[in-house]
RNA sequence: CGCGGGGUAGAGCAGUUGGUAGCUCGUCGGGCUCAUAACCCGGAGGUCGUUGGUUCAAGUCCAUCCCCCGCAACCA
């Protein structure tokens, strides 16, 4: 029997409705990281990946394909499984939602649930948006004025049969225990987040199963419903294990797992539905959740639409594996986000690994090599100099494992790094070069390379969590042994005198960063007009209503008749009165005179105009346009403005001169 | 007054319990020549968003206001 601290880490399980992106490598890389470091410290640890495959969405993305959904899914997990692999991420299971013991599990779950009285089924009264094939709760419809907050139609009432989680029953307990324990939602400025907005206004019963779809796993005692997104999704941390099924050997061993490494923007749902749900099991709950940062890009979100989407692999390619993981584990600060650009990335390669490491590296072995014919020499001669560098390599594992501890990956990085600095000063204040000039100084020079040969050896060993090529470059090149690698031989003084060097190729070449920038923008062109003409090959359904593209031409709309363009009534109008809308953050409530009639107008112009700006002015009006409810102001008519694309400049458009209002405009 | 985060050198960020404002990159100057034009040292550059308050002492505590960014939403 293994006696060894277990360590259970899990990623989120990603949703394939499209592949991956930079920001979901992030995730993985720093889980990764983090259980190889576990490893590393002799933790006996269960990795845990996978996929979330069910719902509405994949079900229609497939239909779209023509091909079912389960042969839709299997092959973009398919390139999940390949986009790992590429980063050598070590995972010790890779979990699917559609595998048959986790659908087995699920269905026991629900099961035991309902039996207890913990989930209920109900009927109530939904409002359901036809386009969109969505219900919508009474609250959100309420809030919305009265129509779908999705694409602003109108909804019917249908009455559809749902079943229920009591999350309510467990607040209080939830509350008690986030309480109890300070360090369980990390980091902790997200527990107050959770607290305040969520749990201590009061938390609403949870829908967990659907009739409006198919593509999920079915309630085996009603086969109508289907297990909706939560149940289904989060129990993977314990189905993975084994749990509900007939081998929980795994389970019993590794749960409750240490940490859930999760995005910021599901902190929410691993914070309150889980350990709910657990609590209803009466299963322990989680040691701990991570709420991570994202990658920004030039501090916008990265998102399809935006077309700013960066792709792991691509950056593999050009970058190496190593080069990637060490800017994604070192660029982005403790839970807070951070900044991809490409010239940080290239900063990073440059300056950290080229410069700093693979330079001391070259320099070190290039020294061994001249001076004493490529065999690591045993120390001689002490210097003044010596203390603080050896000092610094025998305390680094120690702060290393102090920084993460406290999952702070990119501090642990920095503390190695500092090492790295430590030597290349050192090189510099012994200056090997003048010592090889003399006999007595030829003994100091052994001391000399001997200690930054054992320092890089240290660096090594400790970077084996983080980059997973790169030690055994450097290991090859210094003549270390296996044996030598190990954690267990991170002491000092583990290099053995009399090993041979290996002068190689540098093992982070420095990039010509004008060069680099030049070709990465060349490249991004390229890719987006490659898109513009590829863009139909995925035959997508708009299931995102046209908000989307109400700004900007990116596609010249196609012709229309004139008896089209003259179903729309726009008319002259004139601003009487304009006001803000106080519960609104966009919204202007403008009041027009049209040709003698009155006409209430909201508009999300706040950004750019106030009332008084708008006050007296003659504007164009979509006079014939359907009313619709916001803010609980009936708007009758929109009226029509131009903006740029990221909606930095805007105008509202009126006429040359100075013309009635009510007058028609074509 | 919806909730939360943030405003510190040109850029990106640290600043723990209040006690001389730091780090990385960039920039300017110097040093070195083992090394991937890399490495080492030094300089310049900040009234720490605003305005008040508490204190012997405030980037740090309190209050007010102004911006930015998420979430949520309402961009007709």
């Amino acid at each position: 029997m293994d006696e060894r601290k277990t360590f259970y880490i899990t990623t989120p399980i990603y949703y394939p409705s499209a592949n991956l992106h930079i920001g979901h490598a992030y995730c993985t890389v720093a889980t990764d990281a983090i259980a190889r470091y576990k490893r590393q410290r002799g933790y006996d640890v269960f990795f845990l990946t996978g996929s979330d495959e069910h719902g509405q969405k994949i079900e229609r993305k497939a239909k779209a394909e023509g091909v079912t959904p389960q042969q839709y899914v299997d092959k973009i997990v398919d390139g999940f499984k390949s986009l790992w692999s590429l980063l050598d991420i070590s995972y010790d299971k890779f979990i699917r939602t559609t595998d048959d013991y986790h659908v087995k599990a699920v269905q026991k779950m629900f099961k035991k649930l309902y039996d207890q009285g913990d989930i209920y089924k109900s009927k109530y009264t939904g409002h359901y948006c036809t386009p969109c094939e969505s219900f919508w709760l009474d609250r959100q419809i309420e809030e919305a004025g009265g129509v779908c907050p999705d694409c602003g139609g109108p909804v019917e009432l249908v009455e559809e049969e749902s079943y229920f989680f009591r999350l309510s029953k467990y607040a209080d307990r939830l509350i008690q225990y986030i309480k109890d324990n300070p360090t369980f939602i990390q980091p902790v400025s997200r527990t107050n987040e959770m607290l305040q907005n969520f749990l201590l206004p009061g938390l609403e019963d949870l829908c967990v199963s659907r009739t409006s779809f198919k593509w999920g796993i079915p309630v085996d005692f009603d086969e109508n419903h289907v297990v909706y997104v939560w149940l289904d999704a989060l129990s993977n941390y314990i189905t993975a294990l084994g749990w509900g099924s007939d081998d929980d050997s795994l389970y019993k061993k590794f749960w409750p797992a240490d940490v859930h490494i999760v995005g910021k923007e599901i902190v929410r749902f691993h914070t309150i539905i889980w350990p709910i749900m657990l609590m209803a099991l009466g299963e322990p709950l989680p040691k701990q959740v991570f709420g991570h940062g994202w990658l920004v890009l030039d501090g916008g979100k990265m998102s399809k639409s935006k077309g700013n989407v960066v792709d792991p692999v691509a950056l593999c390619e050009r970058y190496g594996v190593d080069a990637i993981r060490y800017f994604l584990l070192r660029e982005v600060p403790f839970g807070s986000d951070g900044n991809f650009t490409n010239e940080a990335l290239i900063a990073r390669i440059n300056t950290d690994l080229a410069n700093d490491l693979g330079n001391l590296l070259s320099r070190t072995v290039a020294m061994i090599d001249k001076y004493f014919d490529g065999v690591l020499p045993a120390p001689g001669v002490t210097g003044d100099e010596d203390a603080a560098l050896i000092a610094l390599a025998k305390d680094l594992p120690a702060r290393v494992d102090a920084q993460m501890t406290d999952l702070h990956i990119p501090d642990a990085l920095a503390e190695i790094w500092k090492l790295v600095g430590a030597c290349n000063k050192y090189i510099d204040v012994t200056a090997p070069w003048a010592l090889f000039k003399t006999d007595e100084g030829k003994e100091r020079l052994k001391t000399v390379l001997y200690n930054l040969a054992e320092s890089l050896r240290i660096i090594g060993v400790l970077l084996i969590p983080y980059l997973t090529a790169t030690p055994n470059k450097m290991f090859l090149q210094l003549g270390v042994s296996g044996k030598e690698a190990a954690f267990g031989a991170v002491a000092w003084g583990g290099s053995i005198p009399g090993a041979k060097v290996n002068k190689g190729e540098a093992i982070f070449p420095r990039i010509d960063v004008e060069k680099e920038l030049a070709y990465l923008a060349e490249r991004t062109a390229a890719a987006k007009a490659a898109a513009a003409p590829a863009a139909p090959a995925e035959p997508e359904k708009p299931v995102e209503p046209a908000k989307k593209g109400a700004h900007g031409a990116s596609e010249p709309p196609a012709e229309i008749e004139y008896d089209d363009f003259a179903k729309v009534d726009l008319r002259l109008a004139k601003v009487v009165a304009c006001e803000e809308l106080p519960k609104s953050k966009k919204l202007l409530k403008l009041t027009l005179d049209v040709g003698g009639e009155e006409r209430t107008v909201v508009s999300g112009i706040k950004k750019w105009y106030t009332p008084d700006d708008m006050i007296g002015k003659t504007v164009v009006l979509v006079a014939n346009l359907k009313p619709a409810t916001l803010c609980g102001v009936e708007s009758r008519g929109m009226i029509l403005c131009a903006s740029d694309e990221a909606d930095e400049n805007l105008s509202a458009l009126t006429t040359l001169a100075p013309m009635d209002s009510g007058l028609k405009v074509r």
